[in-house]
DNA sequence: TAGATTGTTAATCGATTAACAATC
DNA sequence: TAGATTGTTAATCGATTAACAATC
């Protein structure tokens, strides 16, 4: 279907490293910057800059560099920014809450549409005007709304047999934040935020740093 | 000083993945496990994982494999399992508040020793046994107590002043939240936690998928 | 011993960097 | 036009995979 190659992770990785840059360099009310200028400021190499770029299209012009808003609504563009993904959140604990509290999700594009808990503690009260409703409620919210991303924040041990309930229901995108790979017989994107590994390389970093002194 | 090859940060974020299998292995009574075994449990090569073990030593044997709980150990001294660090988060909002509430940190040898914040409406409050004090009293704890790692989980716009304070104090490892890369004149390393990068390469992958249909 | 599987070297692959012609 | 900087090809580097002798 499509000729041209896919373009790695490693790339796609670094695109909301260069949104965020170029955010800020709206901000700062800059216009247009070269490959050479980004490359200093975020500490990679231009060549790496054009490269990157160049897997989506021409977005620069010779002799001038790239236009600073162009670019970032490109990079915006290529990362579905303008998608309107429907997400639900599982589990209100503090995970949860914290990612309902995060307002730049929204203006990224992923529009938060309900969250769900078990404790009746926590069922009825309002997030950002988004109500907490019951686990029952999540199998018929489903069936009958939009859910591209559910956003896993519930214990450990409920993960996996959540993550296929809601894979079954064709939910297609799952944001994991159990300390697991899951693995599912469903065609669904999964990306992990697996914080206690992030830890331990930070303890890794931190002794190799000690270690060398 | 060390005349060996620097491992590369591809192998290091990888170890933490093993770790996790090794520990399911050790639930399931399996005490042993070839470098095939594991390979296919994880879905990458053998080489890979012989590889990557070997950057630390042989740790296993010919013909047998290796040992599960003697790798387990092994991989965990590597990572640092047994140095206790000790850790403080500053910011007690949803995100602080699910950081201080993560069982198996402890368990990985990261050791909370206080919380910081500045809302009077949690200064006084015991989570996990650990009391919320005022950020005035910040930098007089890091003075007289041994602090290795701060975890930053303040507002986007506290966090730049926070991590160089922090930093000038002597703290030497950050675990940073915000969604910014910190850019520091002193010998400290960053470990980042960027959940809207995470959630943009969701959404990448999300179109990627649907577009391929 | 025969079979299995490691540790390690060599080959391959992919990603990053360098170079430069094209062109604004 | 001259200078700057891209887009893109080629060179380099590093990481992954394959192969196999060593050995349990």
């Amino acid at each position: 279907m499509d000729l041209k190659k896919k373009v790695s992770i490693a790339v796609i990785r670094r695109l909301p490293r260069y949104y965020r840059y170029l955010a800020d360099l709206l901000k700062m009310d800059i216009t247009r910057i070269s490959s050479k200028e980004l490359s200093n400021r975020m500490g990679i190499t231009a060549s790496q800059i054009r490269q990157d770029l160049n897997c989506f299209g021409g977005f620069g012009q010779q002799g001038y560099g790239y236009n600073v808003e162009l670019l970032y609504k490109e990079i915006g563009n290529i990362l579905g920014v303008n998608d309107k993904f429907c997400t639900i959140i599982i589990g209100a604990g503090n995970m949860g809450q914290a990612l309902a509290n995060y307002s730049n999700f929204e203006s990224r594009g992923f529009s938060l549409k309900a969250i769900f808990d078990i404790d009746p503690e926590l069922v009825g009260k309002k997030i950002k005007g988004i109500e907490i409703l019951h686990m029952d409620a999540l199998e018929e919210f489903i069936k009958s709304n939009k859910v591209d991303i559910a956003m896993l924040c519930v214990p450990y041990e409920y993960t996996p047999e959540l993550a296929d309930k809601v894979a079954r229901l064709g939910v297609k995108g799952l944001w994991n934040f159990s300390p697991m790979d899951l693995k599912l017989p469903y065609d669904v994107v999964i990306e992990n935020v697996h914080l206690s590994d992030s830890l331990m390389v930070l303890g890794y970093k931190l002794s190799e740093k000690l270690k060398n002194k």
